[in-house]
RNA sequence: GCUGGCGUGGCUCAGUGGUAGAGCAGCGCACUCGUAAUGCGCAGGUCGUGGGUUCGACUCCCACCGCCAGCUCCA
């Protein structure tokens, strides 16, 4: 057989993964949890001797540690079952970062019984039970878990086709399993139970809700406590801890859930953010446009979205002789202006645009600070274009979003294709030819920009297909941003025209786009992806000038006015305090910049810098700094440099 | 919405069936200070809300509201 090194071996007929491991050599005999053969993993116990090429899996690989956190899972079964014996058993994935396993315990379960169930886990890991694989009829295996009283097990039995299937077997316990599994349960040496949590069997909020117990294992107690280190970590850049200590936003119960208040400093990295990409998008070619957050019920009757989307609205209020609604979208109001007047040929594409306010009623469960709200504004616009633009204005519309990203530092996404599920119909809109049209010249767009993409059948809007473009959180989740929708629906809907060459009405083609996303989701985006360091440009304050004692306070009031008057967000902490304690203060501000103003400073029209997270870079004229900080928040750059602007 | 957990001054958190605590923040006074928290003092809470049990509830029970983790949902 060949191995990853390219060197051949021969082995005995009859030889195992561990015994090829034991030939190659002790160490990696005894570091190895799995193989892969002929691209498959397996256990260490299957024969190899008729495979060709055979590679050993550690836990130094991604697949090595998988292994281990699928057999932990099934540690974590077993020990539930020696307590519980009544617990029915779902499913026990491995997950990024870890594992679950979804019960159902007849009864409540909570996190407080986590140290007896890890210690008798910790109890079979004792044992270091040998785990062994068993193929078996699936008939069988239903009556075999049958008389186990593990229901899900032989539901899951029932819809597999296979004629056989394998379990795996460690001591007592036994489970319905793919594998491959570690050699024996000895093998785990450092894992935690992290907590618990509701899921409904198979996803489905119609069946019952098991109980799911997360956790997670490491091949050794340093890594494990290095990742328990980082979830901590993680928690300090959770963007509603550092939107309440920056002082950027607030939800008040008098308010309502899903109700941010956008506090001054908040305010202004919002205010920034709406400046640049107005700005951007007229230099782009898109008209800005305000219009209601309400309309009348009419409209969204016309739209569609009354019947696709009425549990997402807010109800509708009644006055004088009209039917209002708090609008969850703004394509009606959008089109309304695209109406207001005759379109030739010639002036397509019309791109109408608005950071537009919008309210949808999301359940309580899922509400997150900023993140998922109920009141949000969207950086949105509506291309009206004739069908043989779409595909140049999706190309435009994906460039603009690049550079979009390039400027908030957005480095790590993926582009994903939404297309309907054919035998939907339900959801999606009736008209074959339509979405065939729709899916074709988006791909063809996306084959043109030479972007890689994922698609995701059945994911499209209900009127189109649509692309999403996923960045990636500091928390290590895609999380949708962008999205570009091509809606051969609406325009229908709306009877919307354009004046041909040939002088006869045609339909224009919708294409619905939304690039920062909303104000608000993008705000609690950058919060964590910067941890509240924000880069200059977007920081809401820039600079803070610290008067070392009160004779200082006049020059320094003269430097946040220079700085003032180029534009610059900035403040004098005249506070009676001492020096190291209004630094100190800055910097967990996350302030950018603080200029010291001491008697050296006023005496030669000076500012002593010191750069967040740097330190002291040294004194000079106040207005050489003006001009290089107003420089490096024109030139948007996301270090704080001023030495390279 | 569902499962589990949590709710004590603006914030972070102690606490107990028998008259509510700390630190930070706030306010006052003193210090006038050179690169990550000056000192002293003062004030601030119907212990989420509403019921119930009890001689007595912040503590125990119920309901509701909100928050957190996850599920579901997400045009």
């Amino acid at each position: 057989m060949t191995l990853p090194d390219g060197s051949v071996l021969e082995v005995p007929a009859g030889s195992t993964a561990a015994q090829v491991a034991e030939r190659i050599g002790r160490r990696l005999a005894q570091a190895a949890v799995a193989a892969r053969v002929g691209g498959e993993l397996v256990d260490l116990s299957t024969p190899v001797d008729q495979a060709t090429t055979v590679e050993l899996i550690t836990l130094d690989s991604p697949e090595g540690i998988q292994i281990l956190r699928h057999s932990c899972a099934h540690v974590l079964a077993q020990a539930v079952l020696r307590r519980y014996p009544q617990a029915k058993l779902a499913i026990g994935p491995t997950i990024e970062d870890g594992f679950y396993y979804d019960i159902d315990f007849g009864q409540p379960f909570s996190q407080e019984e986590f140290s007896a169930l890890e210690e008798e886990m910790r109890k079979v890991i004792q044992e270091d039970l040998p785990i062994h694989r068993e193929v078996h009829p699936r008939q069988e295996m239903i009556r075999f878990f049958q008389e186990r009283r593990q229901p899900y097990k032989v539901e899951i039995l029932q819809e597999i086709t296979d004629p056989t299937v394998s379990i795996y077997r460690q001591g007592e316990f036994v489970d319905l399993c793919r594998g491959p599994h570690l050699p024996s349960t000895g093998r785990i040496k450092a894992f935690a139970l992290l907590s618990v949590a509701g899921a409904y069997w198979r996803g489905d909020e119609k069946r019952p809700m098991l109980t799911r117990i997360y956790g997670t294992a490491f091949p050794t107690a340093a890594e494990l406590q290095e990742h328990l280190r980082r979830v901590e970590e993680a928690r300090h850049r959770d963007h509603r801890r550092l939107g309440r200590e920056l002082g950027l936003f607030a939800v008040s119960d008098e308010v309502g859930q899903g109700l941010p208040l956008w506090l001054p400093k908040g305010a202004a990295i919002r205010r920034t953010l709406e400046r640049y990409i107005v700005d951007l998008e007229l230099r782009a070619g898109y008209e800005h446009v305000y219009t209601p957050p309400l309309a009348r019920t009419e409209l969204y009757k016309i739209s569609g979205h009354w019947d696709h989307y009425r549990e997402n609205m807010y109800p509708p209020m009644k006055v004088d002789d009209e039917e209002l609604v708090l609008r969850p979208m703004n394509c009606p109001h959008h089109i309304m202006v695209y109406k207001q007047a005759q379109h030739s040929y010639k002036e397509l594409p019309v791109r109408i645009a608005e950071l537009g306010l919008m309210h949808r009623y999301e359940r309580s469960g899922v509400l997150t600070g900023l993140a998922r709200v109920r009141g949000m504004t969207l950086n949105d616009a509506h291309i009206f274009c004739r069908p043989d633009q779409i595909k140049d204005e999706f190309l435009r519309v994906v460039r603009l979003i690049q550079q979009v990203y390039q400027d908030l530092g957005f480095h790590d996404y993926v582009y994903t294709l939404s297309l309907r599920d054919p035998a939907d119909t339900h959801k999606f809109v009736d008209n074959p030819l339509m979405w065939e049209t729709a899916e074709r010249v988006v791909r063809e767009a996306l084959d043109e920009l030479g972007v890689t993409y994922r698609t995701d059948v059945g994911g499209a809007a209900f009127y189109g297909p649509k692309l999403d473009v996923d960045v990636k959180s500091v928390a290590g989740k895609y999380e949708t941003i962008s999205t570009v929708q091509v809606d051969f629906y609406l325009p229908e809907r709306f009877q919307l025209e354009y004046i041909g060459a040939d002088n006869q009405p045609h339909r224009p083609v919708m294409i619905h786009r939304g690039v920062i996303s909303t104000m608000e989701r993008m705000t609690a985006f950058l919060i964590e992806l910067y941890g509240g360091a924000f880069p200059a440009w977007l920081a809401p304050v820039q600079a803070v000038v610290l008067p070392v004692a009160d004779r200082h306070q006049t020059w320094a009031q003269q430097v946040l006015a220079r700085l003032q008057a180029e534009d610059l967000r900035a403040e004098v902490d005249g506070r009676d305090e001492k020096l190291n304690r209004k630094i100190r203060d800055a910097e967990v501000q996350k302030v950018p910049f603080m200029l010291v103003i001491g008697d050296r400073e006023v005496e030669n029209g000076q500012v002593a810098v010191r750069q967040r997270g740097k330190g002291d870079i040294g004194s000079i004229p106040a207005a050489t700094f003006v001009e290089r900080l107003a420089r490096l928040v024109r030139s948007r750059r996301l270090d704080l440099d001023l030495d390279r602007v």
